[in-house]
DNA sequence: CGATGACATGACATCGGTGTCATAGGCGTG
DNA sequence: CACGCCTATGACACCGATGTCATGTCATCG
């Protein structure tokens, strides 16, 4: 491997010049520059990045850590891609300002989590971003000397920079939609309610509500896990055997969607003549191959990646902690034909 | 942040003590070792992996470049999912070996790869996986000087280290299954003839029946392209109204078998009871959740990610280039109810 | 009792870049 | 012409680990 010092020999000039060469951080005659260059890539010579750093304590590294990688849908919520999505954002913005990143992959252990942020120590990154795997409360071990953190789709309670995707306002915007579409009666099968999302698109779906003016029948909202078949079966068929039962019902997500076409089919209830059907997620797989297609809304998770990068790297550069409340990103409703007018 | 130096000074040692703790590569005093690692948790010191990389040489990092984290299922195939598996046994792999991953995104642009190999170079990586979101060719460039590659989920004609799912297998496997089952005609509904996966899997189809004495009606396989609907459903058509219709109709993917489900039930046609589906994919959101679960076959990504990493090792670690024969990996037959014996 | 070797520790050079400072020309200006 | 200033370049130390070699202290053995 060819040092900055074969690189000087074989033009002829001293290491420094090289240097600037590589960095442009100084003015190099036109000559001796191309001599630089030739001599550079006759020899493929490619700098230390340890020499840097060590050098200039600029690593241009930054960590990452997920679970993204081991939770698969095998494991984690259907969506399971949300990590990615935000790990897709993430990759994005640091791409364009030539900064590298560290994926490091929890393994659904959180209590490796410590040994990752000592590996990332080790390597000197320049910044922290931590991604759940889903929108939820988390402490995250921050100690003195280490890097600055930015939490993605996760918060604490000690001011830790965080940015939400914003399931309220999604949920709202969703249902907002439906009733412009003429619904009046909406039912809403809940994933499980010990999840944050939950609590927050129950708030939207009131949210919708009283803005348009409507009562929210506290029977129409059900929770119906979605990994047991029999809760979501019961609860249909509490929703339809109601004196006013709902024209249109609104999934936790777009696997429960896939479940209820299926149960509707069973009852032989028409979708979306007779029972309109949204979904949560845009998890397109299921959402674009269903029939009818499923209309939905999408979690902006990619951005919401790009939002913390961003985040980050104006911590990073101004040395600021950057204010408490989270940063919340909101998403599109991605109307499709499984809801008619009414 | 703190140096070997502080460390060695508030001990009361020399840093080269210190290192020896740290590495514990030669013999240190009782009383001096515990004086050590007591300044270095109170310091809270991380050593600098820069200046041990540069002494050393051992950089402890592995390069790996996918789309995976671009590649979501919007863009891709819906399994889309295949790279992350795959990063997922490496991950694993390395995990053990306290080696650190570096993960690099082409964000699907392949001409980027020439650069981010470059990055990897900086990093003095040890070895660069290449991770391709599907079973194909291809040609990663490789200069001399650069570290070993591995190939998984594609390959070249120049004999680089290669490891590949094994389609022909897993479908000749899925297949003999179903002629145990007592199917006799089996229809299959192919992806696009332009992907190796197609070739080979056909090529199973072919074994199994050979392997059971049957013959192959050429009829019975027909293309039939996910993303458009209609070419399937003409395809169902020319099956199911042949002199004899197939009792079971395999699939390119899960994601087919799914609108397989729905076009089959659009004709009245019930699944299993008047004919079975078998997919290929075992992508548990659509697998399990169809109702009934479907029969399907597991390409093996992960333990295929493992043996890309477990190879690289060994290549790293013998200096040798290896066979240029590719590993072929199988998977096991996921059997569901939508497969009845006949 | 002196030689031998295992153990414990430190001094010092070194890895490959870059920051700092010095130096040598060239040029415009009063 | 002397001076200041800018451009282009080099000498040298330094970043923080670790490899090499040297040294000092005991316990053991012939």
């Amino acid at each position: 491997m060819p040092t900055i010092y074969d690189v000087a020999k074989a033009a002829g000039v001293s290491p420094k010049t090289v240097s600037r060469v590589l960095n442009g951080d100084a003015p190099v005659g036109r000559s001796t520059r191309e001599a630089v260059q030739q001599a550079i890539s006759q020899l493929s010579y490619v700098p230390s990045n340890a020499a840097r750093v060590m050098r200039s304590n600029k690593s241009g590294l930054i960590g990452l850590i997920t679970g993204a990688i081991s939770n698969t849908p095998e494991h984690a919520d259907p969506g399971g891609l949300p990590e990615l999505y935000i790990v897709q954002g993430v990759q994005e913005v640091f791409a364009e300002q030539a900064k590298t990143l560290m994926i490091a992959d929890t393994g659904g252990h959180s209590e490796r989590v410590p040994s990752l942020v000592s590996t990332f120590r080790q390597h000197r990154v320049e910044g922290l971003i931590y991604v759940a795997d889903y929108h939820r409360k988390t402490r995250f071990e921050v100690r003195p000397g280490d890097p600055p953190v930015v939490l993605a789709n996760c918060y604490d309670t000690i001011g830790t920079p965080s940015i939400l995707p914003d399931d309220r306002t999604c949920q709202r915007a969703l249902v907002a939609r439906l009733i412009e579409a003429g619904h009046r009666r909406i039912g809403y099968l809940t994933l499980g309610n010990h999840m944050d999302a939950t609590r927050l698109r129950t708030e939207g779906f009131r949210d919708a509500h009283a803005e348009a003016g409507l009562p929210v029948d506290p029977a129409l909202i059900q929770e119906a896990y979605r990994d047991d078949h029999a809760p979501m079966d019961a609860a249909l068929t509490r929703l339809l055997e109601m004196p006013g039962p709902p024209s249109v019902i609104c999934c936790g997500n777009d696997e429960m969607a896939m479940r209820l076409y299926g149960l509707l089919r069973t009852r032989g209830v028409a979708v979306p003549q007779t029972v309109s059907v949204a979904g949560f997620d845009n998890y397109r797989a299921i959402a674009e191959t269903l029939f009818p297609p499923l209309t939905t809304v999408e979690l902006p998770y990619r951005d919401l990646g790009r939002q913390a990068a961003r985040r980050l790297l104006d911590i990073i550069a101004n040395a600021t902690p950057g204010s408490a409340e989270p940063i919340r990103v909101p998403g599109p409703v991605v109307w499709r034909s499984s809801v008619t007018a009414c």
